[in-house]
DNA sequence: TCATACACTGAGCAAAAGCTCACGTTTTCG
DNA sequence: CGAAAACGTGAGCTTTTGCTCAGTGTATGA
């Protein structure tokens, strides 16, 4: 038992092939996780899936927690990209309120059957870390903003806060969208639900009384 | 390595101390699940907390998962005996829609707020069961069906298919309940969005147009 | 009373998972 | 070229977890 307790920092990729490796364990973490679960997504087996030996990577990632912050990092990363330009598109063309809500409900909806699966593990299965809760936040208080910036700006809505309204609407079609994605029952045609939200959202915001 | 292969039955507890045990599993596991989370819920971990040997516990549960089924089915149970009175009441008591709304949204959120760590761990963290799910979509199934009777008898409501509106209404109310009391966040009131949601649903319940 | 079924014990096994490290291979760059 | 740095390998160590089983205590009823 020699006296080395040396701190064993993390490779950093350098060259062009180191890259590709972290990719290829990233890529198949990704496959791996959605067919086998968080539990049973082993790293012995992310590295057999990736063509690569578990040293490899065990060189990029501490440990396994660090291999799924990162996928749902980019996870997270990937619907920002989406969402936003669509959600600022809104506050810039003005389309009228239920257009604009059934672009929000359907783009969700879109977002989450991306690959479902995977979706769920990462954000229902997998313990959350506190990086990733923040980022979720961060995605869900741009998007209400956003959301904000047109129903403000929308002369048929007529409720009084328009940024606490978004946020409602933000936060009942994700909601909605997961539940109906992730959580799909048979004789159910999620459209249904999808239209009949976008009616509800569309009586909440235009008080007629 | 003699030939020994003979099927082992699990125990039915049948006198008075073995359902104190059963229960002490239990009451145990609810404890550790909720401190410890899913993952780190382990069968000797329960044991310890019971007081009882790993033994013990084998001889009543097959295996760990065969708790946590159990530990599920009496959360449902137990959310179960407190909805469906109160849900009854409205439909035999008719109050006022506003009123309606508000039993049921602060309702649920009560009923989420009773052990919110366990509930999550339960119902988030635990890979679902198809067992699990079927009891989930019994109580939202019953749950929804004695809204749809409350709203179809309201004379304020003028939607169109009140059950399907009620299917709506338990949706939102237990995924937003369901938020909020689960991953709150810190400089949030939780009753803004609760008083929020009820105007919501209320605007969507009476069509004014 | 005492035989029998019921109940409980806990050392420890088998399997699996996370992870290390000493070593070989490839790339870079002077 | 050749040395150093970057990169890749995989046998196997360590720890943990689910779970067994041979044996000991405890209640019950004939």
């Amino acid at each position: 038992m020699p006296a080395k307790n040396l701190i064993k920092p993390r490779r950093m990729p350098r060259q062009g092939r180191s890259r590709e490796t972290v990719e290829a364990i990233v890529e198949a973490a990704a496959q791996v996780f959605e067919r086998h679960g968080y539990a049973a997504g082993t790293t012995n087996r992310i590295a057999d899936r990736a063509g690569l030996s578990i040293g490899s990577l065990y060189q990029y990632f501490p440990n396994k927690d660090a291999i799924v912050v990162e996928l749902a990092r980019r996870h997270i990363t990937d619907i920002g990209e989406v969402a936003w330009p669509a959600l600022e598109a809104l506050a810039r063309e003005m389309p009228p309120l239920r257009e604009a809500l059934a672009a929000i409900v359907f783009g969700t909806i879109e977002l989450h059957a991306r690959s479902p699966e995977l979706h769920r593990v990462l954000f229902e299965e997998t313990p959350r870390s506190d990086e990733i809760q923040a980022l979720m936040w961060e995605l869900f208080d741009r998007s209400s903003r956003l959301i904000g910036d047109y129903l403000a700006a929308c002369p048929e809505v007529s409720v009084r806060d328009p940024y606490l309204a978004a946020r409602m609407v933000a936060q009942v079609v994700d909601q909605v969208s997961h539940g109906a994605v992730i959580h799909p029952r048979d004789g159910e045609a999620p459209e249904v639900y999808a239209r009949e939200t976008i009616t509800m959202l569309e009586r909440y915001l235009t008080e007629l009384g």
